[in-house]
DNA sequence: ATAAATGATACTAAATTAGTATCAGTTAAG
DNA sequence: CTTAACTGATACTAATTTAGTATCATTTAT
C-alpha cells in the first residue's frame, strides 16, 4: 500500500525547491538535477503545476519557473489531488448508486471515516510548514548561516 | 488515490460471510455468488487466507470454508498486510540508509505521522466489530428478531 | 545567430492489479 | 465404486496505472 507516487514526491520536492528561491525563476535543469528528478518526468509535473497555478514559468535563456502561491497556502492534500485524484475508497462501494449488498456498506463507512482523517491531515501540511521544519533541520545539522553560508 | 483493492476488499467480505456462519464450512462458490466475487480470484484469496491461518478448509463435497479465528481478534490491518503489504510512504524514502536529501525528510517524516494513525485506525477495525455494525444495518432495516430469530 | 529555456504531446516500459484457466487430489453420497 | 462437489496448486492473460523517454516547436537573453 503506496501512499504516494513518484509525481506528487517530485512534485512536492519541486515546490520545496521554488520555496526556497521565492521570486527567482529556477530552471527544471536545475530542480532535476538538484534533487535527481528523471528531467522529462518533472518537465510534464511542472506543466501540470503550472496550469494548476501553483508556479507561473517563464520561457527562454534565464528562464524556468517561479513559484505563483504564497507557500503556506499551498496544502498537500491539492498537489495530491493533481497527481493521484481524490483519496477514495475501494471504489467498487461507488459504482450501483449506493452498494447494493450490505457487506459492503459497513467496511465502507468506516474507510470513508478514515479518509476524512487522511484528508484532513494532508490539508494541514502545506509546503510553507514544510520549508519551516527544513530550516530547523538545517540550523539544527550545523548552525552556520552567522558567516551567511547557504546550504543545501 | 485507491485505498484498498480488490483483493483486500473481496477478503474482507469473504470473512464477513463466514463469520456469520460460524462453525459450518462455507464454499466457495457460494461466497462468490452471494458477493458477485469472481470465482477463480476468489479462490486464491481463500488460500491465502487459509496459508495465514484466518480459516480452515475442508476438501471434498461438502466441504469449503470456515472461519479459523475469533471474528473479534481478526483485524482489518492484518488482512490489508496480507494483499497489499505493510502501509508505507512514498517508499523513494527507504532505499538510501536515510533519505540523501533534506527535503525529502520533511515530507517523510509527516507522511509516517499519519500512515502510523492510518495503521491504528485499521488495527482497531475487526471482522467483529462490523458484523456488530452489519446486525445494527439489518436491524434498523426491518426489525425481526421478535420471534427470536437467531441472527448475527 | 545561438544556446538555454518552456510548451505540447506522443510514445515506451515497468509494475501492479484483476481476472481466467487447468489439472490434480479429496470426500460425501447414491 | 463412481460421480459430483469441493479445495490445492499454479500458470497464464488482460487491463490499468505508474514511471520514464523522446521529439519538435517556440520563446528569449546575450
Amino acid at each position: 500500500m503506496k501512499v504516494l507516487t513518484k509525481s506528487t514526491d517530485y512534485a512536492v520536492r519541486a515546490l520545496l525547491v521554488l520555496g526556497a528561491h521565492e521570486g527567482e525563476y529556477v530552471s527544471a535543469k536545475k530542480i532535476s538535477d538538484e534533487q535527481g528528478i528523471p528531467y522529462q518526468f518533472l518537465r510534464r509535473i511542472l506543466q501540470d503545476l503550472c496550469r494548476y497555478g501553483f508556479v507561473r514559468t517563464k520561457e527562454g535563456v534565464r528562464g524556468g519557473v517561479m513559484l505563483d502561491r504564497e507557500p503556506q497556502s499551498i496544502r498537500i492534500r491539492e498537489v495530491i489531488e493533481i497527481f493521484q485524484g481524490k483519496v477514495e475508497l475501494s471504489e467498487c462501494m461507488f459504482r450501483k448508486q449506493l452498494c447494493s449488498n450490505r457487506t459492503n456498506c459497513v467496511l465502507r463507512h468506516e474507510i470513508m471515516r478514515i479518509e476524512q482523517m487522511v484528508n484532513r491531515e494532508f490539508e494541514q501540511i502545506t509546503i510553507g510548514k514544510l520549508l519551516d521544519d527544513l530550516e530547523v533541520l538545517e540550523n539544527g545539522a550545523a548552525k552556520k548561516s552567522e558567516a551567511g553560508i547557504q546550504e543545501r
